[in-house]
RNA sequence: GGUCCCUUCGUCUAUCGGUUAGGACACAUGGUUUUCAUCCAUGAAAGAGGGGUUCGAUUCCCCUAGGGACCGCCA
């Protein structure tokens, strides 16, 4: 048997949503675990909708996500000339004919069968017709002969055997009146020109394989073997599509998900191995399989998502995090000053603890990033008077301190606590929020650990008074 | 409307005729803790319904219901 060969063949009208970067990875997976190629084909033949800018955004999210394409990306619309020579193949074989039926016509059929309730499909007027009766003012489309008779099984390794009658399937249009081909012929003659051993696709598709199989057999041409996948679908169970929100990878990207944590998160939608929840990206190529993908449609899961993405924020090592991170904010928020780095860097092992996308380490580490507290109107109001004499109590014993640390901190704080007849909340409290602008965050330790002496002084200095 | 597909906790799923139906996320409760979190422990939570087949069905078959996909001179 030759060698597994996959692709994925995304038209570049719209940004890839994860759906398709699913069907990308499941290709890409299945042919790395067993040995083989996978390939990128851009479908671009669709002139009016498809966009360079599309094309970038897709090879872009592949290469995101972790996923390489072999060889060069194949343009389809590179290729028109061998799909019209086919077309033009099976017409002089007798596998296709001339339609000259008008679109106004075909128009008119289907209203007429929707208003009857009875089913449409092509009265294959021209089938058998001579060419004299061709009216000679009307360019023709070119019709594949698709069989009439008896029912085809499609044997497809993620749904089983499949059963249709063949006179469901209509004598599909391979060629337009303007000369270009469609969807089925192309794709067709690209997967047998690039080899195609397995193709791997959405559900969606089911019906256009048993179209494209007729034309494989038509020309006497290898089939390849069929998986056809459930479609993802959004919260309130319906297709995924473009428009969706939370839908491509820049929704998540933006809000600080890992790649690493997406690719594992859409591994485990509709595929599994045993209970196993957590795969490396060497782990996904050994253990990816056919046989783990379920037949039932998925629907997306936020929450799953944000925790996947927690799991690998806290199990990577902290400097791949920080660059990580350092990426994200000059991306999308802004860039970290090259004096915080070192800061920020230490301060990673904590932040990390309260963080489930590098959005939320973002703000939790904004404190530091930025030169001005930013305060939370409500914590502000929180401190008094007593808070302030502890805040400026607290100034006055660490300015004659040369460097801070734990060890010498506690005991002031110690002492501050037994002075003011508090608890440790009486104290803390005061000095996050003086700090960090938040009664929420990272332990008063931490914080003051994370800023420059200098800095503390001032922003405690300021709002002691 | 026609064709095809699907149906286990809220969600993702395990089970390949015999299980107290397991795990993960989310949720709830408790513990640790200077806040928020983290972490730990515990808990609640499922075989759509009805018929068969079988000693025994979540598992195999049929019907019903519900959901989905496709039905372009788009890809």
């Amino acid at each position: 048997m030759s060698k597994v060969a996959t692709r994925f063949a995304p038209s570049p009208t719209g940004p890839l949503h994860i759906g398709g970067l699913r069907t990308a990875l499941f290709n890409w997976l299945y042919s790395k675990n067993k040995g083989g190629k996978f390939y990128l084909r851009i479908e671009d033949t669709d002139k009016e909708r498809s966009k360079e800018e599309h094309k970038q955004q897709i090879i872009k999210s592949l290469t995101w996500i972790g996923i390489e394409h072999d060889g060069d990306e194949y343009i389809q619309s590179k290729k028109i000339e061998d799909h019209v020579n086919i077309a033009l193949e099976l017409l002089k074989k007798g596998k296709a004919y001339k339609c000259y039926c008008t679109p106004e016509e075909i128009e008119e059929q289907k209203k007429r069968a929707k208003q009857k309730k009875i089913p449409y499909i092509y009265n294959r007027k021209w089938r058998d017709a001579g060419e004299t009766e061709a009216p000679k003012y009307i360019k023709p489309v070119i019709r594949f002969k698709s069989k009439i008779d008896g029912s085809a099984i499609l044997k497809d390794l993620v749904q089983g055997d499949i059963e249709i009658e063949n006179n469901t399937i209509e004598d599909f249009i391979i060629l337009r009146n303007d000369g270009t081909p469609t969807y089925n012929l192309s794709a067709s003659v690209d997967d047998h020109l690039m080899n195609m051993t397995h193709i791997i696709r959405g559900d969606d598709h089911k019906i256009n394989t048993f179209k494209q199989i007729q034309i494989y057999e038509a020309l006497n041409w290898n089939i390849p073997k069929f998986a056809h996948i459930p479609l993802i679908h959004t919260i309130d169970g319906k297709k995924l599509s473009k428009r969706d929100n939370a839908s491509t990878l820049d929704d998540y990207s933006k809000i600080g998900i890992l790649p690493e944590a997406l690719r594992n998160y859409l591994l485990r939608l509709g595929w599994s191995f045993e209970d196993k929840e957590i795969f490396s990206l060497k782990e996904s190529i050994k253990y990816f399989n056919l046989q783990g993908i379920g037949k039932s449609p998925s629907k997306l899961d936020m929450s799953r998502i944000l925790s996947m993405n927690e799991h690998y924020i806290k199990n990577i090592k902290e400097d791949e995090l920080f660059i990580k991170l350092k990426e994200y904010c000059e991306l999308f928020k802004e860039k970290i000053d090259l004096k915080k780095e070192e800061k920020i860097k230490q301060s990673l092992s904590f932040l990390k603890n309260k963080a489930k996308t590098l959005e939320d380490i973002y703000k939790n580490s904004k404190y530091i990033i930025l030169n001005e507290v930013s305060f939370n109107k409500e914590d502000l109001k929180l401190i008094d008077n007593k808070s302030k004499k502890i805040i400026i109590d607290f100034v006055n014993k660490i300015s004659n301190l040369d460097t801070l640390s734990k060890d010498n901190l506690e005991p002031i704080i110690n002492e501050l606590i037994k002075v003011n007849e508090t608890n440790f909340k009486g104290v803390g409290q005061p000095l996050r929020i003086g700090l960090t602008g938040s009664k929420f965050g990272p332990g008063i330790y931490d914080i003051i650990l994370s800023l420059d002496k200098d800095d503390i002084v001032k922003r405690l200095t300021k709002v002691g008074h």
